[in-house]
DNA sequence: CGCAATGGGGATGGCATCATCCCCTTTTGT
DNA sequence: ACAAAAGGGGATGATGCCATCCCCATTGCG
């Protein structure tokens, strides 16, 4: 059983954050708390396994390096056996140097983190690296979602208006069956379905 | 139809948004971009009637007054008719207030937002109001989450531990009934699923 | 005592999604 | 011209969640 715990003042992003710990971790249960007297008090009453802190918390500056890092220290302190990763808004190498003195295990933009990648961090965590995800827009991404498609099927979707010019859309169903651990039909089934459901709508984009 | 754009840098924040903007409004579909390149793109290309922009867009200072209106200028302007709103991390009376000349119907901290409010903001909108939300910490959150719970059980244990202290658990079921627009014993039978998985589990929390 | 609130369940039908299997036509590339 | 890729769908069983209705025992309180 593995316990977890998403120190983050925003409440939709610690809602993120602790849905992709949910689909990337088995068997584990996931607390949130928004301050650092919360996650303090959480610390002291149980004790986690990973913990995921965002060092701009309300109650300190911000852009004060020594604020963030003392957030950072703190929480490392109160939960030394646990897995530590920080979390940010704002890239800095020199940050991340600091927090991997400080005890921290991964050093993560959130402008780079997009979903299902925090399982990748853990993976390098697990092989004993420190994980440095700096913010990368050379992949910058544009995002559409239909309400009416089902989460397979935007996925799919979403995979397809992101693949590279030239890839056949037969290697991205192949890409899709890989990484859900299904069959490549279906994948093709679901983006069928999809672009069907669009079309029907009127709003199908570009690229088909 | 509706159609929404979503500008945030942050993977998981702008689909969370997104997120929230499909479940609130009916009929939609909702766009995101990354950079501000990208949303002035998609701006052209299509008409919509709602954009919700973060100002901290990569390539800008986010600690600069200047960068974040232009931001916000920018946007408004590539969509004059569109209702626009600004989400942003960082509270500013004065920065809400430059917003509102600007032409902006709203202005929201990402600290004081929580799942299912943005239709309230929308909502306040449609009265004609300005709509500000700062930060507010007074509610300050601490979230469990478990991940063999389904959503209705989720929320009835959510529901049950913020409760205010001397709240009979039977007024808990009736306001998830009314708010969900189920049966107030069906609510009871989600607490009581929920709370046998997690005695199974041995974490029951205090407070049952 | 009687009654309300709570704790602990079983069984049900409806519904959406998932994943798979099958069919066919049209377009594209070489 | 022939093969590969793509477009367009029907039908299926399994599964999980939703919402409901039903049963019972225990606890607290006036």
């Amino acid at each position: 059983m593995h316990r977890a715990l998403v120190v983050e003042d925003q409440n939709l992003m610690r809602l993120a954050l602790m849905a992709e710990l949910r689909a990337g971790l088995r068997d584990c249960y996931v607390a949130g708390a928004q301050t650092l007297p919360m996650a303090k008090q959480l610390l002291e009453q149980d004790q986690f396994d990973l913990v995921i802190t965002d060092p701009g918390l309300p109650g300190f500056d911000p852009t004060s390096r020594h604020d963030r890092l003392h957030v950072v220290e703190t929480i490392i302190e109160a939960a030394p056996g646990a897995v530590h990763i920080v979390v940010t808004g704002s890239d800095d190498e020199e940050e991340a140097s600091a927090c991997r003195l400080l005890g921290a295990r991964a050093y993560v933009c959130k402008t780079g983190l997009s979903q299902g990648e925090l399982p990748l961090v853990l993976e390098q965590i697990d092989r004993g690296e420190f994980s440095i995800q700096l913010s990368d827009l050379d992949t910058a991404q544009l995002d559409l979602r239909f309400p009416t498609l089902t989460p397979r099927e935007d996925e799919i979707l979403a995979m397809m208006m992101h693949r590279n010019t030239g890839t056949k859309r037969r290697a991205v169903f192949q890409e899709l069956a890989t990484k859900a651990g299904i069959n490549a039909a279906s994948a093709e089934r679901y983006y069928k379905q999809a672009r069907a459901k669009l079309l029907k709508l009127g709003r199908l984009p570009e690229g088909l």
